[in-house]
DNA sequence: ATGAAAGCGCTAACAG
DNA sequence: CTGTTAGCGCTTTCAT
């Protein structure tokens, strides 16, 4: 492993826990052996082995963070954000990316304890707290982003994804006078998308208008491809249609296309909504109206959270909920049915 | 730390060493035995402290990865690609983004000196090598994708960026007749785009068109914006372009912006290519015609070469270099003065 | 077929 | 003000 502390202890002629004690600025040591050793270090590119150090401290100084794809750019924005802020606090993050597979975050919880990690961050794909619960008993600080599984208490930062779609619904109900609004869910049900239907649901209620479930289809994937084929399915199925919200973005945005590809103009034929906010959305054309997620706030709650529970790990859990707010943008216009 | 290997020992009445035999399977140990020692590290929720292990095995199964920002979704596909590849061989990542600071830079390889990573993966931002040469130095191996760094030598996964470029250009000319294309350079310097600008400067020389410096800009940055910005002060500068080329799809799409804010039509009036092929490029309208990086195939060799590498260290340095190639989509057409 | 014990590189308690 | 040493959890050599 290179140059230990010895090697600087033996050049620097004292001992290796002078050596340490000049790193880490523990103890008082005079000024001239304190440059000695730091000439030493300097000399033999020295660089301290924090391994080992976690060894003794019980402190490894590394974050797992778990998420389904950081190649989302919605996830992409929010890991890279985690992890700036968290660097400057010396930590550093081990990223698994489950791809929305159970067996990946196992095992990715696996290694992440075999590496003995201070804390976990996760969006978790499961919905069987097994895994997580190994983690919560070793006492180990976990922060949920988004997602809540049920009878599993933990600290968490949530996005109030209820209200995000009430919103946007009420919006193309009341404001663009919709009356008919298709609705594309998730592939599997988790609990960020059961709110978001929940807000459908009850804003056409709110509104008096009758749910059909012929409005709403399921995407087969989690991708722009099943966006295009489930806006077919739904259209095809309900010409009346005049809107459509789509759970995610990308979703929303293969809808736009499908729409298109059937020879509907957007928004004047068919209004689309999405949700999430992802940046490359308002550059498409038409640009997305979406409900946006406030990722940096977001990022710097799990953060602040984290940080908090790695000092203090004995206090009751919490939950933040966090806003999110309709973009409203040009894929949406009034229904062209408004009497 | 919680449960240790002398917890299992003792609960399933054994040594230490039995219980390090079992779980790695390097020696013969009875069916009853490890039996045994299995149901204890069960029971216990055992997960073996590998940072331990690697204290004697001189091995961390850790690699890092220093990359300007994985909220990109070229990088962020790249990382994820790569995070997918080395898990399945049981090495972890550590991503450090540097946001292009050469500063964060450096602080990010200290921490991985200090973590004592196996590896080192980087898409570099420093053009001096200072740093890099003592990870190099303690025999660590590195790979560098897409960057290089003169009088540096590493094993390296190249993009011909040249030939990417080149391509892009003689299309222009030869297919559509352009003769009049501006050009969007990278805001600092680096190897892939001084290689892309030779690219722009030969493919113009090779069909008898004239450089003329006013039709190449800097980004003020590497965002969207400056796109918008970028393309504004070149149009108005050189009315005659009809063709511009971004060295990176959001600049490109930028210019889009930018050109279209100006009155322009796009591809009718300017003919727009990007560079990197980001996915959601395609789904913009009109999508962007664009050189495309072979990401998964990119992921694929930095990884070949790290694990062969990490197996043997010894031999020379490796170069590879990947061809990029031209999507053609919506944002070019046959130029507007073509006779 | 299994155990005892040295030692990996470092921190921290103790000693002086 | 600085050094000596035990021990963190584990692997591996040596011993039986």
């Amino acid at each position: 492993m290179g140059v230990t502390i010895k090697d600087v202890a033996k050049k620097a002629k004292v001992s290796i826990a002078t050596v340490s004690h000049v790193i880490h600025k523990t103890r008082y040591v005079s000024k001239e052996v304190t440059e000695r050793v730091n000439k030493a270090i300097e000399e033999l590119n020295y660089y301290p082995n924090l391994l080992v150090g976690s060894l003794r401290k019980k402190k490894t100084f590394t974050i797992g963070l778990i998420i389904p794809n950081i190649s989302n750019e919605t996830f992409g924005k929010l890991s890279e954000n985690i992890q700036r802020i968290l660097f400057e606090k010396n930590y550093n993050l081990i990223i698994c990316n489950t791809a929305n597979s159970v067996s990946i975050e196992n095992a990715a919880i696996k290694t992440l304890l075999t590496k003995k990690v201070d804390g976990v961050i996760a969006i978790p794909t499961t919905t069987e707290p097994t895994k997580f619960l190994e983690i919560k008993n070793m006492e180990i600080p976990i922060v949920f982003i988004d997602r809540i599984i049920s009878g599993f208490e933990v600290d968490s930062v949530l996005i109030n994804n209820y209200k995000g779609t009430y919103d946007a619904i009420s919006y193309l109900i009341k404001d663009l006078k919709h009356r008919h609004i298709g609705y594309i869910d998730r592939p599997i049900d988790h609990s960020h998308n059961i709110e978001q239907k929940r807000g459908y649901i009850e804003a056409l209620k709110d509104n008096g208008i009758t749910i059909n479930e012929d409005f709403i289809v399921r995407a087969e994937r989690f991708d722009y491809s099943a966006g295009v084929n489930a806006v077919k399915l739904l259209l095809k199925r309900n010409p009346e249609l005049t809107a459509i919200f789509g759970y995610y973005d990308i979703i929303a945005m293969g809808a736009i296309r499908g729409a298109i590809e059937m020879g509907y103009k957007i928004p004047n034929d068919i209004s689309i909504i999405g949700y999430d906010g992802m940046p490359f959305t308002s550059v498409s054309n038409p640009s997305l109206t979406t409900v946006k997620i406030p990722i940096t706030k977001l990022a710097n709650n799990v953060c602040n959270l984290l940080l908090k529970r790695l000092e203090k790990n004995k206090e009751k859990n919490v939950t933040i909920k966090l806003n999110p707010n309709l973009l409203i943008r040009e894929s949406v216009t009034i229904a062209r049915d408004a009497s």
